[in-house]
DNA sequence: CATAGTGTACTATAAGCGTGTGACACTTCG
DNA sequence: CGAAGTGTCACACGCTTATAGTACACTATG
């Protein structure tokens, strides 16, 4: 289960948690049946007050993804898998699809934006470059 | 002079103006000394109140971008140009690398991704059009 | 001079986000 | 049974955005 949260971010945190979440599932590191962390537990190790915590789940309910077993904990969905996959990709879609088009309407040269883009790509495609052993 | 805003962005409407204007500078379509639009100007063309439109005035001219002439307008700095080139490489870097940082840590396969990234990349490369084409 | 246009300041309202606190119904386990 | 842990609800508070309206000092133009 991992999680990474910009508490800066102009995207909301709850909206950060739902993503994560889905980007757990859609990957593998939750499971059909699973009870994924509760709105304390969570809260305590992300520094985020439950209640954000809880918002982020009802939009995961909302969304089939998990079901509100009451005094057990939210499971993950027979369909989970499936839904998160297509979310996953709808949502990355969506980011790069953003920043390209407005780096493409800047008027940034070409040929900069394409060296940037194999940069970062690179890094990102290769062994992190730094040290970083965390798997999920 | 090009705008481009989206009111349901998260990203806040005065920052995206200031986002703008620094392209707009940076891309050679104000020159130094030029007036840009005025705050109420603006506001009528982008449908938005004068009041963000000024916030967004106030952060370009704390960044050195325009000076305030009162009682005619906010006026291109002569170091606008170098400023807005840098900024909007930055800006622009910035968006792409959480994007593409956010898609790597979501654990969609790489040839997907890079699939992706392709597919827009090319896209706003040519003129706009899904055209297969031969250069580079 | 009068008028229009400029940036700027101030108050007020509303919405969304996040935190803080307290409480309730439910399930599990000792 | 009782205690601990679960999701859920309600209220309050502060903060940021954005809108709305009003007013002021300044500049350019006729």
């Amino acid at each position: 289960m991992w999680f990474d949260i910009h508490p800066d971010s102009p995207i909301p945190i709850f909206e950060q948690i739902v993503s994560q979440v889905i980007f757990n599932i859609a990957s593998g590191g939750l499971a059909v049946g699973d009870l994924i962390p509760s709105v304390r537990d969570l809260g305590m190790r992300l520094t985020v007050h439950p209640n954000t915590v809880a918002k982020a789940f009802q939009e995961l309910e909302r969304l089939g993804v998990v079901t509100a077993r009451r005094g057990r904990g939210m499971e993950v969905t027979p369909d989970a898998p499936k839904l998160c996959q297509a979310e996953r990709r709808e949502r990355i879609s969506q980011r790069i699809r953003e920043a390209l088009r407005e780096a493409a309407s800047s008027g940034l040269p070409r040929d900069e934006l394409r060296r940037l883009v194999e940069e970062e790509l690179n890094y990102h495609g290769n062994g992190k470059r730094r040290e970083r052993q965390q798997s999920d």
